[in-house]
DNA sequence: TGTTGACCTGTGAGCGGCTCACAGGTTTAT
DNA sequence: ATAAACCTGTGAGCCGCTCACAGGTCAACA
């Protein structure tokens, strides 16, 4: 398969399989014309791939996994290991995005009782400035 | 002020200050010796932009709405478009990062009851690959 | 046989928002 | 005078793609 058809199989951008390549994920053929060739095992790496992807692993991740899996016998240490480390993060962020989400909100609703003003010597937009919930 | 001072003032990096001076939201004075210099004026923007930032504004908004505000009288329309916008992609974001958030978590408490497994020819690492959530 | 045109290819660069590495300049203490 | 601490700007690197682009391939038609 070139990367046109692996991509279309999976429903994913040849410019994502050109990346995984890139980078080493994928290890495709190589033909005398210079095209990439994917086998039928490259099809369940990058499954694969895909699969820990949403499951929140980075491709650096997956990259380790992947090692670990054709040195030893089962990477499943390394993953859970890994996921514990990504789902802390992922609380993290999910905590910061709905933190920011709270002020846009505030914001948006504050500003509909105030005016537009134009800029003055010690404050570029009064609305930005002014939003109660920046002073802390 | 030189850029440590500015950046220790507002409790941010020297790094950030000068990222935002590259980028031309800071155009601090040049002296002799090719070091930058910051006046109360770059301190003023410098707050702003760190304010704006914190209400989820991108660094090339915050650069459109100081161009709207040094060139027409108030850059409150801007600043109103512009996080109505970025209000729906922190929605966005937050639901996928809430929708990810479950599967991580899901995906640990299924893995405690499954042992590990070395790779076959078809599957990689079978806590992945058999990961119920991910079987559309 | 030639040629048009659709489609496909790989490579290199770009994105955002910083962060890091590094060679060299400046300041302070001796 | 000199050593050490600290500061400087510039360039490159990070992640996970995405885009631009010049050129290659291939089937249909003249």
């Amino acid at each position: 398969m070139r990367v046109k058809q692996i991509a279309d199989a999976l429903d994913i951008s040849v410019d994502t399989v050109r990346y995984y390549t890139r980078i080493g994920l994928l290890v495709p053929n190589r033909s005398h014309n210079g095209y990439k060739y994917y086998r039928p095992a490259d099809v369940t790496r990058l499954r694969f791939i895909l699969s820990a992807r949403s499951l929140g692993f980075s491709v650096n991740d997956i990259k380790e996994i992947l090692v670990t899996s054709s040195q030893t016998n089962a990477p499943c240490p390394t993953v859970r290991r890994l996921i514990e480390k990504r789902l802390k993060e992922t609380e993290q962020r999910y905590q910061d995005m709905h933190e920011l989400r709270e002020r846009m909100r505030l914001a948006t609703s504050e500003w509909q009782n105030k005016p537009d003003q134009p800029p003055t010597a010690d404050t570029i937009c009064h609305l930005i400035e002014g939003f109660t919930a920046l002073k802390s």
